[in-house]
DNA sequence: GAGCAATCTTATCAATGTCAAGATACTTGC
DNA sequence: GCAAGTATCTTGACATTGATAAGATTGCTC
């Protein structure tokens, strides 16, 4: 019975793969970096073979696909955490922070989610959902503040432009592109910028010169 | 004579062959997208083996770094035309229309741009060098503006803030992330985002409710 | 416990980035 | 002119990766 008429007994995984491989990815995607993610590092650390992932997703998009859902779920719930813990006319700052904080916690997973890879065509149904509720979040705490209705002109030109500014700041700083990207703090670049907004608006809604 | 005494005669390359990679990647680049652009479709399209690349580029990161490079001194030639083009307080809207212009027009490039694949360690130094030369035209238009020094921390921070606007928007409206991505005009986007802007900021600088 | 479906493995393929070694073209000194 | 040397280009090869096909193993159902 020591013969080897079984090959692969021990070697044999059981069960339970598929959030074990979502973890081991989430994991290694912060090592290696958004674009250095290969399923069968994946599966190594997992310790299964390198096509077992096959049986649970459908190709290497749809593993990563989840993942980036998964971010969405999380920048949702953040969001929301920080806009009913914050007060008054802070809430919207409490926002932003919120948002830059799960960035710089998670860089690679961040651009994941907004990376190049997912196109119209390759974008999974669930990180389709999530994105629009992590955006519906946003919405949410813009028509809040604007005092107008949810589905109102105002709130969606505003909440483009809360997301854009945001989005903005927080892709520039997770890749490196503004100086002292590390050292500053999330509060240190958030009200930093909301400083420079207020002086552009300032400037631009009255005469120059 | 017929003999195959010396092979590959006929298809043989002679020179100048760095900037026809170059202008094959860049094309190359917007039919496939900026994450599956290889070096040997590249190759294949000049006619040339897939290796003789290497002779002109460190490696494929270097290539794509100067494609990169190559988008950012374009981009900063845009913004400088727009900007001395515009009148009055419309400068900085013009501004914003060319960036998005330009990024709408190389979308693939622009997502190379700010892609994930250079990092600190993979930066080719052209590619740092245009990158803040655009930057330093956007700061000039701010600082003019502004009517501030160039290096004065009120126009540092105003750029950021106006980069960040104008990126992230930009990388929504890329990504088509946001509704309506395709019939939209430029100038539809930036005006209601603009639009956007002082909605919120109106709100923010007095009392809400 | 037999049959069956789900799960996991091995074997394999095509595409890709990259290196090493040889072939070809251009240049420079004479 | 031409021989030597260098730059350029090619072929061949290798490792990594995503993906498929076919067989092995496990657990479920009756």
């Amino acid at each position: 019975m020591a013969k080897p008429a079984k090959r692969a007994r021990d070697t044999y995984h059981v069960g339970n793969l598929a959030p074990q491989l979502l973890a081991a990815a989430r994991a290694l995607l912060e090592e290696v970096g958004p674009t250095k993610l290969s399923l069968r590092a994946v599966s190594e650390r997992v310790g299964v073979s390198a096509t077992a992932a096959y049986h649970h997703f459908q190709n290497r998009n749809e593993l990563i696909g989840q993942l980036a859902a998964q971010g969405f779920a999380e920048l949702a719930r953040a969001l929301q955490r920080a806009y009913s813990n914050g007060s008054g006319l802070d809430k919207l700052r409490a926002g932003s922070l919120a948002y830059l904080h799960f960035a710089r916690s998670n860089p690679a997973l961040y651009q994941l989610m907004f990376g190049p890879e997912f196109t119209e065509q390759t974008m999974i149904p669930a990180l389709q959902r999530e994105r629009l509720a992590a955006f519906g979040e946003l919405k949410r705490m813009v028509a809040d503040t604007l005092g107008q209705e949810l589905d109102s002109s105002e709130v969606r030109k505003a909440s483009v432009a809360a997301w854009s500014y945001t989005h903005g700041l927080t892709s520039l700083v997770i890749h490196g592109l503004l100086p002292g990207a590390a050292e500053y703090s999330d509060e240190r670049f958030v009200d930093r910028t909301l400083q420079g907004f207020a002086a552009l608006a300032a400037s631009c809604s009255q005469p120059a010169q």
